[in-house]
DNA sequence: AGAGGTTACGGGCAGCGTAAGGATC
DNA sequence: GATCCTTACGCTGCCCGTAACCTCT
């Protein structure tokens, strides 16, 4: 009889449509995935994949076999969350993280849950908004903090916090009276995020919008860098003020006055939803409680 | 993650209140029950058993836990019967049956499960009908064909055949004109199935309506050897003519006309319902197929 | 040639059965 | 002492990972 482990393989082979990709998801080789589909295959007596030269595909029979391993996988899921002690949730979740909320709460978070479930390992991401929305979505993140809710099926979306953006300036760099123009913030260089993220897009439409000559943008994929150029006094970064309290403490760079608007930003913490995902759920939740604190 | 495998353990030992009926149940040892229980109570983190000296019970969290393992256990049973080849499912299937069935129908009905399932191991047992429900309500049965239904709860049953009882004597024996009297039936030795069967205390019943000297009956839990007796002229049997068809072709035997009225036999597949069981229910409509034809 | 799946093979470990231990009636 | 569960221990067999192989583009 099949154990709800040969299940699982299946189910994710037949939901990546590859033995491979099922593999990587599942922490384990690529043979030992061939080897249990091809015992479970023996065991049930029939073909449940198509095996094609440069793609796998479910059977009729495969299919229907489909529709039970996922409801054995989430029943094992509703189980363990109703009846196993918290402590003994065990499981290795992969977590994308918008650099803005490593300077923010992430800390807190990632004890927060270690107090709370003790056996999960988090496995943490840093990367820029759209590239943890890749990541998702092919199943390499089981969840991620990012800006703006990720619109895909099967993709449950939970708002965490918004952050406004400021312009954000050496504070012995004077830029005449305030509320400060935008004519005159862009005569200094513009230090931001990259080209493909919503901080970046929303700035350079910002800019568009006023006629004005293309200010030069630095865009850094680091935000410490940022904070760092802005120290050096290389130009004016946009950024959420929230990332940088010391600095603003201390005084070494200061919010700038002015009457740009520029658009929140806005993080969820998004989960593809997956039969088998056992703490998901919670998690999302707990961060959602830490950033709104 | 808990194992379908460690839940049926699981639920067999909450299901009998004993690790060792368990561990015959699932034809293993009971170490190995006891071993599983404890690695599942690890893997979920408390306690599912109270392990009272001379009998074990559920734990709240052990009870709720229960609720699942059946629904799995069901799904998994759902599952094979869906998608399973027919001939992938395997697995021993403990059948009792009433020997009068043996001299019936049950080879036929070896036959066709045999080609319908060629995974399935039927393990017979013959006996009489009360054995066979005792054995039945412990679970040391799967399935039995027996004397009518069995009131229990979540066993089920169906009806197979009815089989008319009928005085049987050898047919050089001269009983006088028929339709033959009770009084001139009971005059010879009465030969049938033993003292707690249904046609023993049927034919019972029927004596001792009828104000008569208690005649001689001889009692016997072999059918065989019923008929043997009946052959040598040693008493008249009541017996379901059904079982002697060769007997009473070859004029060997014959069936004593008479005016006395014996209730027909009426046997039935009865089968605990269980989560896990796979086959039963399919088996039990063939049988009924067979008999009834 | 390279991507992706299968087959072959060796080693580690889970889980089984045997046997001994302990508790309770 | 008998019954029933647990603990100890050696062993088997499953399953995994490495590596070689096959096949199609």
């Amino acid at each position: 009889m099949p154990e709800i482990r040969s299940l699982e393989v299946f189910y994710w082979v037949a939901q990546l449509n590859s033995f491979r990709r099922a593999a990587e998801r599942l922490n384990t080789t690529q043979p030992a995935v061939s080897q249990r589909v091809a015992a479970l295959e023996t065991e049930l007596g029939l073909r449940l994949f198509d095996r094609a030269a440069r793609s796998v595909s479910l059977t009729p029979k495969g299919r229907e076999l489909l529709d039970y391993a996922e409801r054995m996988l989430r029943l094992r899921a509703d189980m363990m969350r109703a009846v196993a002690a918290p402590a003994a949730l065990s499981g290795l979740m992969r977590l994308g993280v918008s650099e803005t909320i490593v300077h923010t709460w992430l800390a807190k978070f990632i004890e927060r849950v270690n107090s709370t479930f003790p056996g999960i390992t988090l496995d943490i991401v840093v990367d820029v908004s759209p590239n943890l929305r890749d990541a998702l979505v092919v199943h390499e993140l089981d969840m991620a903090f990012l800006l703006g809710p990720v619109s895909q099926p099967n993709m449950t979306n939970y708002d965490l916090c918004r952050y406004p953006l400021a312009f954000v300036v050496r504070s012995d760099i004077d830029l005449g009276p305030e509320p400060v123009p935008l004519a005159r913030l862009t005569e200094m260089p513009i230090i931001t995020f990259p080209k493909t993220t919503r901080p970046y897009l929303t700035l350079r439409d910002t800019l568009s919008r006023a006629e004005l000559p293309a200010p030069r943008i630095f865009s850094n994929s680091s935000l410490s860098t940022i904070v760092r150029m802005t120290e050096d006094g290389i130009g004016i970064s946009v950024i959420p003020p929230v990332v940088i309290p010391r600095e603003l403490a201390t005084g070494a760079l200061r919010i700038v006055r002015t009457d740009v608007k520029l658009p929140d930003l806005a993080f969820t913490a998004s989960l593809p939803l997956t039969p088998d995902g056992l703490i998901a759920d919670p998690v999302a939740q707990l961060a959602r409680e830490i950033a709104q604190a």
